[in-house]
Parts: C-alpha cells; structure tokens; sequence
DNA sequence: ATACAACTTGGAGTGAACTTCAGGTCAACA
DNA sequence: TGTTGACCTGAAGTTCACTCCAAGTTGTAT
C-alpha cells in the first residue's frame, strides 16, 4: 500500500530520484537523518523526506561534494531560517559562493558568445576563491548577474 | 631560469595552480597533449599552455568531469571557434547547459532570499538534464540560444 | 509448510581523479 | 668523484560516492 502512513523505501527512492542503496547510504553517512522504522525494521518515509532529498542530486550536479551539502540539508529540515544566526551567516555565506559561481559561469557564456579566443578564455574568467575567503561584508564585490 | 625558451613543470604548476603530479596526470590520460621535452626528456611549457590549464580548475569547480571538458579544451588550443560546425554547435550545447545552471543556482538564491521554506527548496528547481542526449548531428534545433 | 518478495545489515567492489612511491636519468656543483 | 636536486616513468595507494552482494528477517500467498 502507498498508504497514509508512510512510503516504502522503493516508493522513496523513485520519488526522489535516488536509488534505494543510494538513500540507505546517505543515511549511513549522516547526509540524511536515521529514517523511522516500522515494527519490522522496515524504513518509512514522509513525503517531506523526500523533499529534503531532491536538492542533493540538484547540489551534487554543480560540484558540491556531499560533505558540503549538509549543513544545508540540515537547514531544510529545521522547516525555516529562523534557526541560530550562526546558520544564518553559513547560509548567508554559501549564497555569496553561489553567486560568484553564477558570475563566473556568467563570464563563460559572455566568452562562448564572443567567439571563446583562447587567450581569454579562463585568463581571468574563473574567480571561486579555493578556500572561501570570507570578506568581511564584500560590498561591492556581488552584485546581481543579470 | 624562466627563459625565454619555456617553463619547466614546476613554474607551469605554479602559474597553473595545479600539482605537477596532476599535470603528469593530465597529460596520461589525454586531457592535455604530450608536452614538448628538453634533450634531457623533462618537460616544457609555454604561457599558451598554462592558459589551456587554467579552464581545467574553473571548469572542474562547477562539476563538469575531466572527460567532458576535453572537446572544451580542444578548442581552447585551436584558437578560435572557427573549426567546424560541429565543433560549434557542441559548444553551444555548452553553453545551454551552463546557462541552466546559472538559472538554477539563482533560484537557489532566490530560495534563501525567501527564508528557505523546505518544501520550495527544490521541487521544481533543479531541471539540469541528466545525461546529454547527444543529438546525432544537432539538426534544427541548436540555432542561437539566447 | 513452503515459497516468495521486500526489506534489513555489514562489507566488499567499482570508477573517477588524483597522490604517493620506488627506482632511474641527467646536469651542475663542492 | 660523489652527491644533490629536478625531473622522468610505471605502478600502487587513496578518497569519494556510490553499487553490489551475501546472509538474514518478516509478511503474505499458495
């Protein structure tokens, strides 16, 4: 049964996109919380649950690793933002990552439309800082792509 | 020296930003071509070269594998996007993909600009698609994109 | 009672992308 | 003359993210 109660970790995994051996994986490395039982030891699963596991196969496909993604996912479950401020700044911080991935990316399209000259191409193009160097409060520095 | 006649590996790694055991790597498994050599067999590069090496770094950050980004760097070394048409519109497709991306990591943003309530997060968010369906020969469909 | 399907677990195997290692060459320098 | 340092090669080892497998349990159908 599909049932009001809850999903079968098949139901899940077809749902989310995520084979079931991957979801029992994820679960064992913490990427996602110890799922319910049933009396039979059986996972079950909520429809939220897998809304908490579509945006891993989103995250994963810019390159996130899933150690990165965590702290993310960790938000999505705790239902809103109002969470500590500290989980507002992490956030608040992955933001300006993805901004400037979306800039850099910005920056390769503009490239591929002007012909890509290979001097060009990446010369100054690709500007992910390594290692996050937090600016104190990067004013200027982001600012919409569009 | 740094000479006039080329960089050893070291120098290109440095200005790379990648190890030299990497470039080595790169150059095994086809990424980059076969490095001219010294009488002696050790390596030598030119700034051209480091340039085809900097998109490696760029490209890799936003999860496109080596394999991938092989016909991208191919081109970067044909200097212009003169080559044929196929060559162009796989760039093209390139650039399509690139551009999906940039729309969903803004919704991302957009997502935790709205307080990042968890059944929006990515329900809908994420429409990369999963494998290319390399089009035999492209036919009407790549035109321009924008 | 027996078979079967759907799950469970722990652990081993896989592929990509490196990284490290062991052993060797070569040129320059004390 | 030896030894140091920068490089070479091929091969083995590592990490990440799965994926597969074997053995066991439970619930339902015959």
């Amino acid at each position: 049964m599909t049932g009001s109660i809850g999903m079968t970790i098949k139901e899940t995994s077809e749902q989310a996109g995520l084979s079931e051996d991957t979801i029992r994986y994820y679960e064992k490395i913490g990427l996602l919380p110890r799922a319910e039982r049933k009396a039979n030891r059986h996972r079950i699963y909520q429809i939220e649950d897998v809304e908490t596991m579509k945006p891993i196969t989103c995250l994963k496909k810019r390159g996130m690793s899933l150690d990165e993604m965590k702290p993310y996912l960790d938000l999505a479950r705790n239902d809103a933002l109002q969470a500590s401020p500290e989980v507002f700044d992490l956030i608040q911080s992955h933001k300006r990552k993805i901004e400037q991935q979306v800039a850099s990316l910005q920056q390769i399209i503009d490239l591929i439309d002007s012909r890509l000259v290979r001097g060009n191409f990446a010369a100054e193009g690709c500007s992910l800082p390594e290692e996050e160097k937090r600016m104190p409060n990067a004013p200027g520095a982001n600012r919409s792509v569009s």
